[in-house]
Formats: structure tokens, C-alpha cells, sequence
DNA sequence: CGAAGGCTTGATAGACCTCAAACACAGTGG
DNA sequence: CCACTGTGTTTGAGGTCTATCAAGCCTTCG
């Protein structure tokens, strides 16, 4: 996909990914929106797996995703990868770096993506003329660490099962906020191994748990695709509430 | 220990503790200090095991943590616990609830404590009249989440030697940076099950693993005093690397 | 001295891991 | 059109780390 193609299709205001993102958090005024839509980028398309910002980086911009599927993760001293969250077009998951010199992280391309790289100074610059948006940008960040927190107790303290019907309850919400998911069906670019890597879980017993989960008519999830068969039922082996998310209009 | 007590000795200028926990993680400038210094707060005494904050409590003020030892939770609905972080003097769990109205997770007493309750209002004040505070609360609401991020990789991919390990070293770091701890050594009053519930683990197996710890000379760990035997070698065990605390001054 | 909270120990069990191989499917190239 | 390759998924057998259950023990404190 071409540079061209996305900015012609992809950035008109109604459809802009970080307007539709914002919108799902906060409730901007025009002249928010459009002091957002004038933020500077350059767009970038990367391939799968590659590094969007590395561990150990002192980045002077921030990554806005605009199309594709990214993770944030960590490596231990023995290779294993620990997913700490996804990203989903809108995110701007790098945005600590404004006030976090060095990335203690890196952030990668799960899909092929296509990111907008903003400098700092044009964010800096923005949320000092608009304090609403400096709180909006602030409460994005924590709503990111209320992610974290649910992953937390989920990894601690659930059984795979719970885990992985969690997951999927959460990436359905939150594409469904954004409009990219129709009823409860989307195109979820992820593979087992990634699915393992965010729950702290091998692919193997993912496999074996996606088998039951698909068994019991609960999902179908297959060729980067899922659709919930049984919101209801998934949402109790989940034990999914939607509260953490915090998003402003919580569409069921 | 009385409210005067708690005022006379703990609140001077030089050991407030508010003003401690800011130098590790910005330079205020002297008036920013002394703007710090006039927030209003009323003090209160909770006995261990007592919420400071509740699950689902929409909070218009928010807590500074004077003198003890808290902690951020979730249950499941089985009623097991995952304890998220840990809060020592100077720290401010909620700040949060400034830009997310409703709490999804408790805040309890690990040990009695004392804290002081400052309305949101006095705080919005004053990071509207100083945007360097601003950022810094900012800032420090994203350290959070950094730790948040490594909880997560322990639990997740590390084994339960590592996560105790690192647990213990991550907490003298930081009251090491606050001056709460002479050498390696501190107060830390923290039972088993309190560990177990952080790191996702059973307290029989913390037991048995604080026993090898303690046994290979790494730690000592009893009634609440906590002594780093060997420093060396718990941080390579626990493959430490202060970095994710993000302080101004790494005390080594 | 009794009670309560926290720590320790032993025996057993199970959820999830590890290793290893086979299978499915889309894309590529001859 | 069909091998060939690569990535991702599935299956099987065995193993282990950590959980569970159940007592007993030690301090502290009223």
C-alpha cells in the first residue's frame, strides 16, 4: 500500500485513525479536532516484525498507528518474549516517551503497519495550547496502564482458558469502539505463538485451549479472522468487564 | 501515632515525604517545592488490611502515602488476589483517578499507615498554575506503568526464584532513592502470602523459595526486616536492571 | 496462658511445559 | 500445473514446576 493511497483514502477527518481513537476516551471540541488533524507525521509502512521503536531507544517522536496490528513486549535475558499489549490504529503506544527519556520496551509490527511518526516538539507544542488535549493524551496513557494491570491479574492469576477468552473479549471491544469490527467479527492478524507470548503461555497449550474454546462453539478464529460465536458465554469464561478500558461510550 | 506527631516531625521541608519521592524522579525548582509543600491534605490512620481507595469508588481526592506500606489490588471472582505494585512514603497511588473516574482496583494497607487525602481540586490547581508539576505527576503515573510492564515480564515468562528476586530488588532500589533504607537493609513489612499474591505465586511456594534464598547467603527476610546479603548475586539471579524505575539518580 | 497471625513442613496432584514430529495452506517459481 | 518453501497449526508422549490440602509450629500480644 502506497504512501499515496493512504493519505488520500485513510486520512479524511471522518475516518482519520487517531480522531476515532480519541473520540472513543474523550469528547474533543472542533477546534481540538482539527488542531489534532494538523499534527505533523511522516508515515512509514513496516513489514512484519519489524521494530517500530527498539528497547533502549531515546526516541524524539512519537509512532501513531495507522493501519496494521502492533505489540509491545519485552525480552528476558533467555530469549523468552513477553507481549505487554497490542496496539490497534488510532494508539499511539510510544507516547510515554514525551516524559520517559529511554524506552525500558521495544514496540513491534505483529501485521505488516503502516505508522505516522509525529516529533515531539509538534506534541509538546500542542498539548501547551491545549490543556483538554494534554489531559486527554495523560488519560490515554493511564488508561494503557489500566490495560496492564488487567493482563496482570489475568497472567497471575487465571487459568489459560480464562486468559484467552479475556483477550479476545478485549480486542473485539476495542475494535468494535473504533469501528473496525462488524457485530463481533474482525480481522485479527495474530498468531498463536503471539497469543502465547502476551498471556504467558506456550503456543502449544494456546492451541489446545483455542481447540476447546472453538469445541464448545464459543469462537472461530482462524486465517487472521475471529468471530465470537457466544459473546455471552465467552464474556463469563473471561470474566470480562469492560470498566478498565474506560472508553466513553461503552458500546455492548 | 497521633496526627500532631505525624505533622510536627514527618511534614519539615527537609523529609516531607512528597518532596523525597519527587527528587528521584524530576528537579523541582524551589518555588515548585514550596507550591508542593502547601497542598492541603487531612491525615488519617488506617490499620493493616484497611482500603484506602476501593474498587469501583469514583474518588475527588487523592492519596499520599506518609508513613507505612500499601498495596494495588484486584480479585477475581474466585476471591484470589493479584496485588499490582506496592506503595511506600511519598507515593501517590491514586493520582490516576484525576483523569479516570472510576477505580478499577483497591488500594489497601499492607501495614498500618498513615496518608493524607488531598482533594482533586487543590492538585488540578495546581498543575494548571505549574506545568512542570504537571509532567512531573505525568511522569510519574508512567513509572507506574513501567513497572507495571516488568511485573508483567516476571510473571509471565520468569521463574519464581527470578520474581522473588527481583521483587526484593526492586523495593530496596526504591527505598533506597526515598533515604528509607541504610545500606541493604530496611524495613519491609511484608508477610509471605502479601509476596505470593504479587508475583502470582501460592505462599507455600514463596516459603520454600525464600528458604533456598536464604540458604545460598542471597537474603535475609524476617519480622519485616528485609537484608540484602549479597547484592551481587540477587540482582543477577533476579536479572535486575534498575532502568524501567526510571529515577534521576540510580543510587547504584 | 490462650488466641491469632504468620511461617514451615509433608504428601499428593494437576495445569502447563518441553521436545519432536507431522500436517495444512498460501505463495513462489519452474 | 505441480513440486517446493515457509509460516503457522496440530498431535503425542513425557516431564516438572508450582498448586493444593492438611497439619504442626513459632511469635507476639492481650
Amino acid at each position: 500500500m502506497s504512501v499515496t493511497t493512504v493519505q488520500s483514502n485513510l486520512l479524511h477527518p471522518d475516518r482519520h485513525p487517531l480522531l476515532r481513537k480519541i473520540a472513543t476516551i474523550a469528547e474533543p471540541t472542533e477546534e481540538e479536532r482539527r488542531a489534532l488533524l494538523n499534527l505533523p507525521f511522516s508515515i512509514k509502512s513496516l513489514p512484519q516484525h519489524a521494530d517500530i521503536v527498539s528497547d533502549g531507544d531515546r526516541p524524539t517522536q512519537c509512532a501513531l498507528i495507522l493501519e496494521g496490528f502492533t505489540c509491545r513486549y519485552k525480552l528476558t535475558h533467555a530469549g523468552k518474549r513477553q507481549i505487554m499489549s497490542f496496539h490497534i490504529p488510532g494508539d499511539i503506544p510510544d507516547l510515554q516517551s514525551l516524559y520517559i527519556e529511554v524506552m525500558d520496551h521495544g514496540i513491534g509490527a505483529v501485521a505488516p503497519s503502516t505508522v505516522g511518526y509525529i516529533p515531539h516538539d509538534a506534541i509538546r507544542d500542542l498539548i501547551r495550547r491545549y490543556p483538554a488535549i494534554a489531559a486527554t493524551f495523560w488519560r490515554d496513557t493511564l488508561i494503557d496502564a489500566a490495560v496492564f494491570r488487567q493482563w496482570m491479574m489475568g497472567i497471575g492469576r487465571r487459568s489459560a482458558h480464562g486468559r484467552i477468552a479475556h483477550l479476545l473479549c478485549e480486542l473485539t471491544t476495542r475494535f468494535r469502539a473504533i469501528g473496525a469490527a462488524a457485530d463481533y467479527s474482525l480481522d485479527l492478524p495474530i498468531t498463536q505463538v503471539d497469543i502465547a507470548d502476551s498471556l504467558g503461555l506456550t503456543p502449544v497449550h494456546v492451541n489446545r485451549v483455542l481447540q476447546e474454546l472453538r469445541r464448545d462453539d464459543l469462537i472461530e478464529l482462524r486465517r487472521g479472522h475471529l468471530r465470537i460465536k457466544n459473546w455471552d458465554r465467552l464474556s463469563e469464561v473471561a470474566e470480562f468487564d469492560p470498566t478498565y478500558l474506560h472508553l466513553t461510550q461503552t458500546a455492548a
